[in-house]
DNA sequence: TCAGTTGTGTTATCTAGCGAACAGACACCA
DNA sequence: TGGTGTCTGTTCGCTAGATAACACAACTGA
């Protein structure tokens, strides 16, 4: 396991804190392997840890009764883990999926807490990724309903390359069709549609993404919108007088 | 215009206040009317007032760029404007209009961030409220790519039901098609379906509503979950210190 | 080396909702 | 009273994606 100092520094969110606040934080943390396939929240249950991975992505699901799991986000080193500890709630309203491997800042809840209270700025900033993830949600809410699958899968693919920092991912058809809430058939149609474009390639569960491009125009608007929108906020100038709201650039 | 007493109280995000901080808060609001068709938030702009619906219902409305807005849930007393700057971010995600003219209490924005740190946990209730808005999203996320439209219409006239509290809706097919994202034959098709199972009648932008459990047995389970997730995240028991987190009975 | 498993491709049928166009009913106003 | 605009209902063809079933290639492990 690498040591902690590996990973100071390397999660987006932690490097908005100065650097004395950021040494202060990561000494309540442990860093902890992320395997793939480890669960880390599960709907209705009480959240032990809060997470700010430094490598290596987590999906982010959610499910409604009678339906399978739609995966809402992926979240790497650009985010945490989980949004509501940071709302008060200690409840997870999704379930959260190691999807590659990596490693992650943890930190118990009630620790979390406290410092959230003790360091200067961090709820401000914490806050400010809340309303992140939350338009990222709204997007999602409208793109599920105005975007066709093909779309919607470049956009994933995307995302997935976005935080693994590598053109090469490994996740099946049948994973992605899960995680886009559709038919394993229509991922097959859909990534057939972009391999015939030459913009990736496919076999036995590894995506090779040849024309990062091209497969941007492929994609819905909503991939960038988020990438805008994280940018925008979390790069807003930094007040430190938390009374006054962050103004965006629009 | 109302007196200020009259709203006092009607609120049930206020309600959740003692009656001393209730009385010290409304003290810095305004009584104010909405009209039907007051836009009181456009994406992108800043926010210049927070509003606490105490009669009447505002549409809260995502627009992604290329589509048309799509509403993503209707406030009435149960809620507020904006979330935004509850999460220290001036900028609206959303656009809010006005759909049934009532009136709201109206503080102005920077007023308010004061407010929230000056009341002893008013920041942890409406963090809760935030979380709550928040599972909304995602519970829309998914109704949109999973439920069919005439369960879809049902569970929006519920939520105009209990917001308008009353049976009697004004609203046209073609407004309903709006909010929903669909074209108004859809809705046409569908609310036709409801009439012939006797469960809502309309006229010409009149909806009566004959069988709310019907109604009810007729809409997505999602009506259900988010109002039982804001049952259960508002009144969890309020804890009175804002270290401790919000327990879910689940 | 061969059997079993996993991942991808393909086909055919079905359905919800789109898109466009039109008809009739009602309401308001001159 | 008649004209015009608004709201609801209906039709027809079209498409995206669901559903189900099967073929086959590639990997795995005995």
């Amino acid at each position: 396991m690498p040591i902690i100092q590996a990973a100071f520094g390397s999660n987006r969110l932690l490097n908005l804190l100065t650097d004395s606040q950021r040494k202060n934080f990561v000494g309540s943390c442990e860093l902890i392997n992320l395997h793939l396939g480890d669960v880390l929240a599960v709907p209705g249950d009480t959240v032990a840890y809060v997470y700010f991975p430094v490598e290596g992505i987590i999906s982010w699901e959610k499910q409604i009764i009678g339906s399978p799991f739609l995966v809402v986000t992926l979240i790497g080193n650009e985010g945490m883990l989980c949004i509501n500890s940071l709302l008060g709630v200690d409840v997870s309203p999704c379930r959260a999926i190691v999807q590659k491997s990596g490693f992650a800042l943890r930190i118990p809840a009630s620790t979390f807490m406290h410092q959230l209270k003790q360091i200067a700025d961090f709820d401000v900033i914490l806050k400010r990724y809340a309303y992140v993830s939350y338009n990222q949600v709204l997007q999602l809410a409208a793109c599920n309903l105005f975007h066709l699958l093909e779309n919607r899968l470049a956009r994933l693919l995307l995302m997935f390359q976005d935080r693994a920092q590598s053109d090469e991912l490994h996740v099946t058809q049948e994973q992605l069709a899960e995680m886009l809430g559709v038919r394993r058939v229509g991922v097959t149609k859909a990534a057939g549609s972009l391999q015939r474009q030459n913009l990736i390639s496919y076999s036995r569960g590894n995506v090779i993404i040849h024309d990062l491009n091209g497969l941007k125009a492929s994609s819905c608007i909503c991939y960038l919108a988020d990438k805008k929108n994280y940018e925008h906020i979390m790069h807003a100038q930094t007040s430190h007088n938390t009374n006054t709201p962050v103004q965006l650039p629009i």
